[in-house]
DNA sequence: AAGGTTGTGTACCGGAGAGTACAATACCGT
DNA sequence: ACGGTATTGTACTCTCCGGTACACAACCTT
């Protein structure tokens, strides 16, 4: 009962993921957020707690949509296949002109100030659960004789997602999907066998 | 003739380079930079204009300090040794614990508000140019039959870029300067040859 | 139709940020 | 020693940020 809300609460995160995206979590302001979201300041409040919660909420909302493909990579049926794939799938992102330039994992808080410090480990804990689903993935492949025995799966997991954020940087700096795709299949070059 | 300043100005400046590297530009405050710098607000102001000014100055320090083995590795004579020195001196200076974690034109504003707009182009821009430097050095080995005609010398130089970048976000992870180095030597098999 | 409940809009608060005025201070040249 | 000059320290301004109080509006239940 009570009033029904004037807004889609999921829409309304797509547009504040968006805002992050752009501006990191400390250069987009309330009035950006709110102004994009279609809502008023005390909605955005009541609807998502606060700042810190909302740029949290849109994070899961990144996982589910725009990282999705992420997911489906792991679950390709070999390692050099899953590479390939994470790859393609960056810089299919990176690329895309609908989407704020780069990755949200990385120009979400890179570094920042003390208040927002909470945020840039947030983030720094969520890359580092990328390598590390990306590692056991490949540890899979070896126990599976995809890879060699013997493969250093921490390094190329280290490696495959050096790539990817590092093409995210590249695409911050203006690069363009036909650069991105270029250097992506060079990496790929790396692969054993 | 005068008062005589009571700080060295370089020595300042490598202080302001370290907070504006750590916190980015954004974050960094004019209280922390002054505490940093050892040195009050106005004497800020006098001497090095504003905070963009500060900043600007804090990067060509930048350049001519930690990252000077850039130049150094540019002068390499082949073109496997200059990626090899590049890659090499970016996990040095990432794993430098003197040094903040990462790199001062990823860190600096990858993203940012509205206000600090101009400061991230001044950084995508000299990150732009740092590929173009390596570009043109692949270009020369070209010439030199040092690498195979035909090359694509962008691609490389991008690639480069990428995994020098993407150490540096790595870095920001947390990641150790051992997982750093041995990400960088698998980047190092693409090499042609 | 009336009351309770929840969202909405305006207008506000405390605090922190960048930048500056102004008086006091320390040096130089004479 | 003394006056001119550039730096320093304190205290201030102005703006904008995140967050909230409070009155009003819209809906559901009975």
């Amino acid at each position: 009962m009570g009033r029904p809300r004037g807004f889609d609460s999921d829409e309304a995160l797509d547009r504040a993921m968006e805002v992050f995206w752009r501006h990191g979590y400390e250069g987009a302001t309330i009035p950006n957020l709110t102004r994009a979201m279609g809502i008023n300041r005390p909605s955005l409040y009541a609807a998502f707690g606060n700042k810190e919660e909302l740029f949290r909420k849109a994070l899961d909302r990144y996982a589910a949509g725009p990282t999705a493909f992420a997911r489906e990579a792991l679950a390709e049926p070999t390692a050099r296949r899953v590479a390939e794939s994470l790859l393609r799938g960056a810089v299919r992102m990176a690329a895309d002109g609908r989407n704020p330039r780069g990755c949200l994992l990385v120009h979400g808080a890179l570094a920042c100030g003390e208040q927002a410090e909470p945020v840039r480990r947030e983030l720094a804990v969520r890359r580092e659960a990328g390598v590390s689903a990306i590692r056991e993935r490949f540890e899979r492949a070896v126990r599976e004789n995809d890879l060699p025995a013997g493969t250093d799966c921490a390094g190329l997991a280290r490696y495959v997602a050096t790539v990817i954020y590092g093409l995210a940087v590249q695409a911050a700096s203006g690069a363009t999907g036909d650069e991105l795709r270029r250097a992506a299949e060079l990496a790929m070059r790396v692969w054993p066998g």
